[in-house]
DNA sequence: TTGTGTTTTACGACCTCC
DNA sequence: GGAGGTCGTAAAACACAA
C-alpha cells in the first residue's frame, strides 16, 4: 500500500472502534485467553462462533474478525521464521530456487467452503 | 529514564468466491 | 455487490538493555 492516507480516525460516531482518544484499546487477558482457545480449535471462526464470542466477550463481531486475522498473520509469520531458521541450520543447501510458488502462499485461496459446510462440527 | 525493538489493535487496498 | 480473505501499515502498548 506504500502509504496508508493520513488519518481517517475523524470520523468516530459511526460504528468505529477507533475513535480520537483510543485508537486502539486493550484486550483483556480473559478475552485474548478465549480468543486463543477458539483459535486453537479453529483458526477460521465461523458466523455463529462469532456471535457468540462477541456477546461472551463483550467484544463487536468486527473486532473478533480483526482478531481473527490478525492471529493468523502472526502464525504466518512465526511460520516463515521458523522456516528460515530450518534453511539456516542446512546451510549445505543454498536455498531451493521456486519449489513450486513461495511456500505455503495462500492458503489454497478458500477456507470458506469448509466454513460454510462444516461449521462447528463438535460443541452444540 | 529513555531509546529502541517487538507485539497488539484497527484499518485501507486489493482479491476471490458465491 | 457484499462478506471475508491476505498484505502492509499506523500507532499504542509493552519489554528491556544501556
Amino acid at each position: 500500500s506504500a502509504s496508508v492516507a493520513p488519518h481517517p480516525l475523524s470520523p468516530l460516531g459511526g460504528g468505529k472502534t477507533r475513535t480520537k482518544d483510543k485508537y486502539r484499546v486493550v484486550y483483556t487477558d480473559h478475552q485474548r485467553l478465549e480468543l486463543e482457545k477458539e483459535f486453537q480449535y479453529n483458526k477460521y471462526i465461523t458466523m455463529r462462533r462469532k456471535s457468540e464470542l462477541s456477546m461472551a466477550l463483550s467484544l463487536s463481531e468486527r473486532q473478533i474478525k480483526i482478531w481473527f486475522q490478525n492471529r493468523r498473520a502472526k502464525e504466518r509469520k512465526i511460520n516463515r521464521k521458523r522456516q528460515q531458521h530450518s534453511q539456516q541450520a542446512t546451510t549445505t543447501t543454498p536455498t531451493p530456487p521456486s519449489l513450486g510458488g513461495p511456500g505455503d502462499t495462500h492458503i489454497s485461496t478458500s477456507p470458506r467452503q469448509d466454513i460454510l459446510s462444516d461449521t462447528v462440527s463438535e460443541e452444540y
